[in-house]
RNA sequence: GUCCCCAUCGUCCAGAGGCCCAGGACGUGGCCCUUUCAAGGCCAAAACACGGGUUCGAAUCCCGUUGGGGACGCCA
């Protein structure tokens, strides 16, 4: 493939790249968390890097196995693989925050040592009470620094008592700037950012300790993340700061909002992955959508196979502003996706759906799955979702396909009708080549001698064989089905009684 | 309230000073095809938030206003 110009622009360097994608498993893997993996990930792979997963359990209220398992199943469906993680293993294992406190801790203590951090012993329950107040008076609390201004005597005072103790960054005056791949430049005054605590009074270190602790220990190069954290960056280059490291470069990728632009949550709908596949998307198609909501390659581009979107994925793409979920577009994708996929692949994608709703048989009717293929190739334009399909190939592998109310009502009710399916059916019988051509030509020639209009018989057709009003072109059906089971179908039709 | 980010059709994007009285896609409307529903084809409506600069020239650069979003935890 032709790469063109961009494929030796600026972000191609030779460095490795190393990036991750860091879930705390407080839920499952939603849509958002899958767009922030999908960036990493088509990042490492364009430049032939390396992708993380860690997971960000140090929170063990909030955190399960279970969903450790959901946020992976989901990748996993997504087809993101990642070389170091869970699993997998690799050189800075353990990747999970909990198995890492120890380094946590150390590393707290030694920026105490070198004073870029401070042992605070305020209460929770006392700074609640002054951030309180502040609120009432409509002003921002930030930390008072009572702890840093304690001498010598009163912090040992304390110590000796066994009073419990954070420990807080000591953030210096300046000014903290960093450049940010997505946004350029962003610059914070460190007046606006208070002494956070990076190890709490139980020795569990903040997010802020150890996401930056394990950053420099995996060797990142890039993390590309939520823009909610654009406010935590300046804490975060502190750190990196105080323990004498250059940060990584930064790219915040803008969130995903639903339609009344708040921020996607469940009252939009679907929000998890997962029940995304259970409705019968693609992965191929929601990873061409997720990747197009707020990044583009530049272009009119659009639709997109996952090897297509590794060769053009850059940062630098990457859209400021945020991004309205929209669901019609994803449906289109997926169609597009399903449209094109061969259909021995289709089959397998829906082989478990089938079998859900027992319409899969080891040996299937018409013979072998050459069959069920062609059938999956004449109804694969025309669906929106598996579970479409799964419906539209119903009456092809069922004996006798259930008839639908409504359609009869509508197509099977007149009588001469049906009888005029008992003589379509006597025709059908030794008809040969029983192809699209014929079976129409048959067809069309039996309505005008019953006195029917073509399309009264096509419809009760199509009813008699499929058991609705609508599918595929009628005599493609036929074709498909061949004339034994038509022959069945439409003399069925012909004695069935509609019930009045 | 403070800080930060963002601002092109309803939505997602293209556009990196003249190629733009702004292009593509989804959605919407119409037409064609047609045995149904889709798909497909064609056509249409639909946007540079506002105000100031800079410049020969601004959707593109700067400032402000407004609007939207995010963050202000011993959550991550």
């Amino acid at each position: 493939m032709d790469l063109g110009p961009s494929a030796f622009g600026s972000s191609d360097n030779r460095e490795m790249v190393r990036v991750r994608f860091a879930p705390s498993p407080t839920g499952y893997l939603h849509v958002g968390g899958a767009r922030t993996a999908l960036f990493n990930w088509l990042f490492a792979r364009r430049h032939g890097g390396t992708f993380v997963l860690r997971i960000e359990d140090t929170d063990a209220e909030r955190s399960s196995w279970a969903m450790v398992a959901g946020i992976v199943d989901g990748l996993r469906w997504l087809g993101l693989d990642w070389d170091e993680g869970p699993d997998v293993g690799g050189p800075h294992a353990p990747y999970f925050q909990s198995e890492r406190l120890d380094r946590y801790r150390e590393k707290a203590h030694a920026l105490v040592r070198k004073g870029h951090a401070y042992y605070c012993y305020c209460s929770p329950e006392d700074l609640q009470r002054k951030r309180t107040v502040a609120e009432g008076r409509g002003e921002a609390w930030t930390y008072d620094r009572a702890c840093l201004k304690l001498s010598r005597e009163d912090a040992a005072r304390l110590d000796a008592a066994g009073a419990a103790r954070a420990i807080r960054f000591n953030v210096p005056a300046g000014q903290t700037r960093f450049a940010d791949l997505v946004h350029g430049p962003i610059v914070f005054d460190n007046s606006n950012i208070e002494d956070f605590v990076i190890l709490r009074s139980d020795a569990q270190p903040t997010y802020h300790l150890s996401v930056v602790v394990d950053d420099i220990e995996m060797e990142m190069t890039h993390v590309v993340r939520g823009d909610d954290h654009i406010s935590n960056t300046p804490k975060h280059v502190l750190l990196y700061q105080a323990f004498g490291r250059t940060p990584p470069q930064f790219a915040h990728v803008p969130l995903i909002l639903g339609p009344d632009k708040k921020r996607l949550s469940k009252r939009h709908g679907a929000t998890s992955v997962m029940e995304y596949h259970r409705l019968g998307f693609l992965p191929e198609a929601m990873v061409n959508f997720l990747a197009l909501l707020g990044w583009s390659p530049g272009g009119d581009r659009e639709l997109l196979e996952t090897d297509e979107l590794i060769a053009l994925f850059t940062l630098e793409g990457i859209s400021g502003g945020n991004a309205v979920f929209n669901p019609e577009k994803l449906d289109w994708f997926n169609q597009q996706h399903i449209a094109r996929l061969p259909a021995a692949e289709l089959l397998r994608r829906i082989e478990g759906r089938l079998r859900a709703r027992e319409l899969w048989r080891d040996s299937l009717p018409g013979g072998e799955a050459a069959w069920v293929e062609k059938v999956l190739e004449l109804l694969k334009p025309r669906v929106k979702k598996l579970d479409q399909l799964v419906d539209e190939i119903e009456p092809f592998l069922v004996d006798l396909p259930q008839f639908d109310p409504a359609a009869v009502q509508k197509h099977l009710s007149d009588v001469d009708v049906r009888n005029t399916l008992g003589i379509l059916a006597d025709r059908y019988g030794p008809l040969v080549p029983f192809d699209a051509a014929t079976t129409e030509h048959v067809l069309r020639g039996v309505a005008q001698d019953a006195g029917l209009k073509g399309a009264a018989l096509i419809h009760a057709t199509r009813v008699a064989v499929t058991g609705r009003a609508v599918s595929a072109g009628l005599f493609d059906v036929l074709a498909l089905l061949g004339s034994t089971r038509v022959v069945n179908r439409l003399r069925r039709a012909r004695d069935y009684t509609p019930v009045s």
